[in-house]
DNA sequence: TAAAAATACTCCATAGGTATTTTAT
DNA sequence: ATAAAATACCTATGGAGTATTTTTA
């Protein structure tokens, strides 16, 4: 089993924050049973177990907890990546660039 | 279309290196096609040229050089929650924790 | 009994393969 | 003429849907 992906990182924040597959289903806009596998999935390329379904309330192990904080680092990477490489390309087709915009949403990590 | 996934960001990085889909795609293990279709989708995920294919010699453009050294981070931020979520699955399995073995490839970055 | 997760299918999108063509040196 | 990328086509894996069945408060 290959290593896990972003959508399923995506899923695992989801699901982490509502502890609940059938409304981070809702949330996520996909049906409660893809869900649920992909959340089976992502223990299996882990290797390790993330949530503790021996009650009725989900909960996330220690492992789980840990994935959770982690993923937080992964996406936020990859967003930066995505926008620092469109940013790139810009400044290449339309010199000078634009100012920033004010309306900076919690201040996207400066160059 | 949606955003860039885990493998297109390891072929990527394959391709950057080498400059040459043919040889990152044997590096990789697979065929030189689909390789080349997943740089294509990349792009189209990205929204921006990342190769100057105008050439004989692949180059990769000022947004490619971006995405290429940001890669390394998001790689690096995915390597290491998965060691981390492995880790805090065994040490809840087996305390106390095995000593880290010394045969340590470049240091696994200290928690 | 009720609410949520898991299972059993079905379907389709897409990752990947082979053969071939195009492009640029 | 050659080496590499792109295109055309096909196959198969797996992501996602609906219906249904566990499971546990």
């Amino acid at each position: 089993m290959p290593e896990p992906e972003i959508r399923e990182l995506r899923y695992f924040q989801a699901v982490a924050e509502d502890l609940n597959i059938t409304r981070a289903a809702e949330r996520l806009g996909i049906a409660q049973p893809p869900l649920s596998r992909a959340m089976r999935q992502l223990e299996r390329r882990v290797g390790v177990d993330l949530f503790d379904r021996s009650s009725a309330r989900l909960a996330l192990t220690e492992a789980g907890e840990t994935l959770a904080a982690e993923a937080v680092a992964v996406l936020a990477a990859l967003d930066a990546a995505v926008r620092k490489t469109q940013d790139a390309a810009v400044r290449r087709s339309s010199e000078p660039p634009a100012e920033p915009l004010p309306a900076d949403p919690a201040g996207q990590d400066p160059r």
